[in-house]
DNA sequence: CCAAAAGTGTTCATCCTACACCCATGG
DNA sequence: CCATGGGTGTAGGATGAACACTTTTGG
């Protein structure tokens, strides 16, 4: 039995964003105070407030869209606070949203902004919080409809793909790719074609989510 | 921005044991001060000590195995504390292991005990909780060797497969199922015959960890 | 006219499922 | 001798993987 008084701790939310833009994955990043390293977007957790709740805090604060995945990853070991007066503990979710959409902060000056994943220069720490958070997407992404919060509403199919060969690091087959978005009737191809990426103009799609939810049919992807 | 300072919060480590035996999943608990509600483990965070390390002091505590399989689920929501002068945190885990091998503390009155899970008096929410258990575990246990935490070293394939039929909920069938662990060549069969429960008797397997962590077959039931 | 991306079906192999009967033995 | 749980194989269907060519059009 360990004596003394439970040790009482700070407790702070942070939040990984990640987005998609030009054939990337991108994550949400300030500057830390200090040399070349970034920070991640936190709040310090108040009072009987939810984590869900302090975790869409911070996305509110930073997304123009509220329409973003959000999910806890999980809680991390304490540490000391910097100025060795006590302990504090952090609690991790990721977020999938698009990549534009930023609340610029024109009076704080070090705001937050999109870094492409593999050019980030992470510290330990944190690439394995990233690399923690992207096996959880990559679980998911196959077998949940969440890779819809990183595409625009409407997407072509190639985005969509390659999208998906980007967070999974494995090349897929088109042909097998687009049959399986064929069966899934909530995946709507729409009348409009996206000319911006080639010649020819490509269908644009779109997830309908309450259909979705109505379908029977389940998401594999 | 909240103003104030931050809020400081007592965390405590929350752990549900699940075990295995009559044919039964069990659940470990005490009894909480009052009527007939129970408790599940916990302790205090402490300092800058892991919550990992947090957690397997408890299961030390209770078990007498130290062969157990202890997973993180998640941060709760902040709650205040009983006497109101403060917040409280509490992170869960689960673990699984053998029902038997509880350290007895004759000293101590309130101690815990298994229940099965099935007529388990829960409140609503230990009820979620024991719930998001069981689905990390329902989707874990097909996909990682974590059952065998739960039976003892030597078991019957009969064994096995109710336990697969319990946590799952669903019929398997037995031919399929016995296929599917023949190709697993670190489910070994031994030579022992278990008559408890049959007159013919039954081969016990084992599971050897060694076997797993060297074969490239892929564990899946 | 050509480069560049969009779009489209079929075949084969593999995996999964369903299914029923004999075996060994303790009582 | 019989009730009880232990143990075994096959055939058909479904699913998933591999694969190459035609279309469109801006430049």
């Amino acid at each position: 039995m360990p004596s003394s008084n439970s040790t009482l701790y700070q407790v702070s939310v942070c939040c990984l964003f990640f987005g998609y833009k030009d054939n990337e994955l991108k994550l949400l990043v300030r500057d830390a105070d200090k040399s070349g390293r970034y920070c991640f977007p936190e709040a310090k957790l108040h009072g009987d407030n939810s984590l869900y709740g302090t975790a869409c805090g911070i996305a509110g604060r930073l997304l123009k869209t509220n329409d973003y995945y959000i999910k806890q990853i999980r809680a991390g070991d304490p540490k000391e606070t910097e100025n060795h007066e006590g302990f504090q503990l952090s609690v991790t979710y990721y977020v999938l949203t698009l990549c534009d959409d930023l609340i610029t902060e024109d009076d704080e000056p070090d705001s937050y902004y999109w870094i492409s994943l593999n050019q980030a220069n992470l510290s330990g720490e944190q690439k394995m919080q990233v690399e923690t958070a992207l096996k959880r997407i990559r679980r998911k992404i196959g077998i949940r409809p969440i890779a819809f919060y990183l595409l625009p509403k409407l997407f072509t199919l190639s985005q969509l793909q390659h999208l998906y060969e980007l967070i999974l690091n494995i090349p897929v087959d088109k042909r097998n790719f687009r049959k399986r978005i064929c069966e899934m009737n909530y995946i709507q191809q729409t009348e409009l074609i996206d000319k911006s990426s080639s010649k020819r103009g490509a269908h644009l799609y779109a997830f309908n989510m309450e259909m979705f939810r109505r379908s029977r049919i389940v998401f594999k992807l």
